[in-house]
DNA sequence: ACATGATCATCT
DNA sequence: AGATGATCATGT
């Protein structure tokens, strides 16, 4: 069950068959203690999966699984197939960006090729019931690639003039710049109003809900609602 | 402090 | 209800 994919369609066999047991189910098979609720395991989901994907060691800068160059994301889902949350990608760089390209930025790495796994997730489901979705290989097609370039850039642009103070969450339409840090004090450097050098909250870039519903749909052609 | 994994809790 | 800003645990 754990042992590492040798290739994409191993992979994807194993989703196939963790598909449908309930996280409880998976647990027990793992022979993993199942936290009451997620207040202070928040990853702990995540990290079931990685277990019973095979995935390499967890807190190195590294994709789940870097000989497949693929990067496992769950996604938590209501029962009508749209996310509960945002998607973290990783830490935007809030200095030294002069002259990056999307190409070579760390977002369009990430999200270069990822393996989608939906888990029937609702507030009220007790988590051991909730269930895993079928998971799926995703790559941004050229319509979501430019959308995710352009928003980037406008991203960028304002962290490289100083304009971080005046972005939030709203931002992008498929990207957006909100804080991940361990709590409100933590502190980075970024770029001042005028240029100047100031220590600011660190903020990560996520994937908004309705891109990742797109994302769900396109995959598995659900109605909308 | 920053990277991994994200969800919580409050505001609108 | 959905989105935004805040937060939790763990490892490097």
């Amino acid at each position: 069950m754990s042992a590492k994919p040798q290739s994409t369609a191993e992979l994807l066999t194993n989703c196939q068959r963790i598909a449908g047991l309930t996280l409880g189910q998976l647990a027990a098979e793992l022979s993993q203690p199942v936290p009451k609720d997620l207040r202070k395991d928040k990853g702990w989901v995540g990290q079931l999966m990685e277990l019973a994907l095979g995935a390499s060691a967890g807190s190195q800068a590294l994709p789940d699984f870097p000989e497949l160059g693929i990067e496992l994301k769950t996604l938590p889902i209501d029962h009508s197939g749209k996310p509960l949350e945002s998607t973290y990608v990783c830490v935007a760089p809030l200095t030294g960006n002069i002259g990056q390209h999307w190409a070579d930025s760390w977002v369009c790495q990430k999200l270069q090729r990822v393996l989608w796994l939906p888990i029937l997730a609702e507030r009220q489901l007790p988590l051991h019931q909730r269930i895993i979705g079928q998971g799926f290989l995703w790559q941004p097609n050229a319509e979501q690639a430019a959308i995710l370039q352009q928003d980037w850039e406008e991203l960028m642009e304002l962290i490289s003039l100083g304009g971080i103070a005046n972005i939030r969450g709203a931002h992008g339409k498929a990207l957006q710049l909100r804080p991940k840090a361990a709590d409100s004090k933590a502190l980075t450097k970024a770029i001042g109003a005028h240029g100047e050098p100031i220590q600011t909250l660190p903020r990560g870039f996520y994937l908004k809900s309705h891109f990742t519903q797109a994302i769900l749909q396109q995959e598995f052609q659900l109605a909308d609602r």
